[in-house]
This record gives structure tokens, sequence and C-alpha cells, in this order.
DNA sequence: AACCAAACCAACCGCGAGTTG
DNA sequence: ACAACTCGCGGTTGGTTTGGT
């Protein structure tokens, strides 16, 4: 669905306007989003194109599913910070925020479920023994689940109130993991950007023209956080645990 | 084959923090 | 010091795809 607002256009993204993007973050970095926005001629708020760029756009970013490995270090990030989407997406180059965020939720959707079956057989084990069967008492408050990223006590603060207060216990997420990781899947490799325009003009890799990289950032973020994990500029993780 | 529900994902919105003049 | 502006983050929404009946 397009809308037309004082000729502001929202809605998905045209091949067309993608390009667009891509050849005026070319030219004048990722920084500038509201002078890109108007140069470009795209009728879009530089808000939504620097989205567009960071979510879609980025040629560091991966497609595809998560590998085991990522979810896992997903988990392991989230029990640390909780729902601070960003920065979790720091340690997982060529993955964004909101693909990490998506993927929590439906992971966590998942884990609620299986949780919620299991309880229900606890809960009343003298009603039919099928997980179909209805709860007599208690229910998860999947709502509250999902609102604190897996932490239905409350808010996350930061990282001092690391594994207060958790329903499930890591153990019960790892089980989960590795349950699902007998469906494998490769990652996908980067040059995937590079099908993305098909009149072929973009070009190198577009970090290079700016001063910013969330790579750069995640730098910081090590020497901050005690450096759990290195890598450079989103062409290799190598986990130091 | 058609329908429905669940899962997935792209995009928008509101707010707060940072920057600039 | 302060107001205006810009950017980034986290939460949410809505469209599309997939899977089950």
């Amino acid at each position: 669905m397009v809308v037309q607002e004082e000729n502001i256009r929202k809605g998905p993204w045209t091949e067309q306007e993608d390009f667009q993007l891509g050849c005026f973050v070319g030219l004048f970095g990722d920084r500038r989003w509201d002078f890109i926005a108007k140069v470009s001629g795209l009728k879009r708020t530089g808000k939504s194109c620097r989205l567009r760029w960071v979510n879609y756009l980025h040629p560091g970013l991966k497609r595809g599913k998560m590998t085991p490995h990522e979810e896992r270090l997903v988990l392991e990030l989230h029990s640390k910070w909780g729902n601070r989407w960003s920065r979790i997406a720091r340690k997982l180059p060529g993955r964004t925020d909101n693909e990490i965020k998506n993927f929590w939720r439906t992971h966590m959707r998942k884990v609620a479920q299986e949780k919620k079956k299991k309880d229900m057989v606890i809960v009343s084990p003298s009603s039919s023994s099928t997980i179909d069967s209805v709860p007599t008492t208690i229910e998860i408050g999947e709502e509250s689940f999902y609102d604190t990223g897996g932490n239905p006590l409350g808010k996350h603060k930061e990282e001092e109130d690391d594994q207060k207060g958790y329903c499930y216990t890591m153990d019960d997420i790892w089980r989960d993991i590795d349950n699902q990781s007998t469906n494998v899947m490769k990652p996908i490799c980067d040059e995937q950007f590079y099908g993305n325009f098909s009149s072929g003009v973009v070009v190198s890799p577009l970090w290079e023209y700016g001063q910013y990289s969330p790579w750069k950032v995640a730098e910081e973020d090590n020497k901050l956080y005690g450096g759990m994990n290195v890598y450079d500029h989103g062409e290799a993780v190598v986990l130091i645990t």
C-alpha cells in the first residue's frame, strides 16, 4: 500500500527508488538522510531513507535465515542486554536490529507456546493428556513476555541486572535451539546485494564513503564491554568466550 | 482447490539523545 | 544556555507468504 500525503511516499520501496537511494548514498555517504532525501528526488522522508538503507540496501547485509550460531549469539546477548536490539546487532555483522528483533519475537513465541503446552500438562494432570486440552488454571502472560524480551518480571535494565528473574533458563533455550538445529542452513553471503541492481551500476561497499560504520561502533562497544567478540568490518565473526 | 491461521518481514511511528547555530 | 533540527532506537503495525485442514 502506498499512501500519498503531502507528496510523501509511504509503503514498500520500488526497485527504482532503491537504485536512486543507493546512488545518492554512494555520493554523499550514509549520514545526512534528510539531505539525501531531498537531493535524490525521492518523495521519502530522511528517516524512511535511512531505514531502507540500514535494513535492506546496505552492502554488508546478509540474507536468509539465521544460522544456529547466530541464534545462540542473539539469545546469549539478549540475556545480557535485554531488548537492546541495535547493540545486539552490532555483534552480528550483516544482521540488522530489525531482523534480530523479528527473529526474537518469532523464536520467543515458539518457546512460549512450547512452555505453555508443557505447563498445561503439568498443571492439569487429571485432564486429558493431550496437549490440545484446555488449560484449567495457569496461563503464561504472552504479551508481557514479548514486551520485556523474555523477562516477565519487569523491564530490562543494563548489564548489572543480568540473569535476574527469568522464567526460562538458558538451558531451556539451548535445548530448544538444539532441537531446531537439525535443520541446519548455510549462511548466505553478502554478494546478494550486488545482484540487487540489475542495471549494474552499484558499486563498492559504501561504508568506505562515510566516517560512520556500525562495525566501528562495535569496536568501541568491544572496548566498553570487555571485548567478548571481535570482528573486522563484517567479514568474519570470531567469537572469543 | 479453497480457506484460514500462523509465521515472517518490511516499514512506520514516537520518543529521546545528540548536534548545531 | 537554549531552541531547533537530525538521527537512531525500540515498539508496533500491516501486508505477504507458508503451512495445515
